[in-house]
DNA sequence: GCCAACGTTGGC
DNA sequence: GCCAACGTTGGC
């Protein structure tokens, strides 16, 4: 079963989102990178995302949640109100999908990117590349356990 | 708030 | 198809 890491402003929505809505669905849209996209599009029910925490004050991993709903065409795209309206982008032809996540759980505590970062073996894992951007990446087995290690 | 790194756009 | 300009991301 594939694993993946997403990345989400806290203020925007955060583990924490996830676990009110403890049993509830909450959509994974306003993806609007097509190399986040094409992984989005390859998430299948059941598979584990990690929330990574960023642009906040405790910058890290937060907690694990599961794909409830495989890709479908993100409805921001075609409502002109949404910031993540995409005007070349149609019902017939949707440029973006979205994804529907739910509530697995939360890590006892953060962990924290300098600790990601200090570990070895996560070498191949985009988010600690310098300077990227990617906000969807799989994560392989071995990277998931040494991220879970001793959380 | 700064700024390096990156992705996208659009003129040519 | 190149590439400069621009907008965005995201750690610090």
């Amino acid at each position: 079963m594939p694993k993946w890491l997403v990345k989400t402003e806290p203020s925007e929505c955060s583990i924490d989102d996830f676990a009110d809505a403890t049993g509830q669905t909450i959509p994974w849209d306003g993806v609007r990178n097509y190399q986040a996209r094409n992984f989005l599009r390859q998430m299948r029910v059941g598979d584990q995302v990690l929330i990574y925490h960023s642009s906040c004050k405790h910058i890290g991993i937060a907690g694990i949640v599961k794909v409830v709903e495989s890709a479908y065409a993100d409805p921001k795209q075609f409502d002109p109100e949404s910031p993540y309206y995409d005007p070349k982008s149609t019902p017939d032809q949707p440029r973006w999908q979205a994804v529907d996540m739910a509530f697995v759980s939360k890590l006892p505590r953060l962990l924290a990117l300098d600790t990601i970062k200090s570990r070895p073996g996560l070498d191949g894992l985009p988010l600690v590349k310098k300077g990227n951007r990617l906000s969807v990446m799989p994560v392989t087995e071995d990277q998931w356990a040494i991220l879970l290690a001793d959380n």
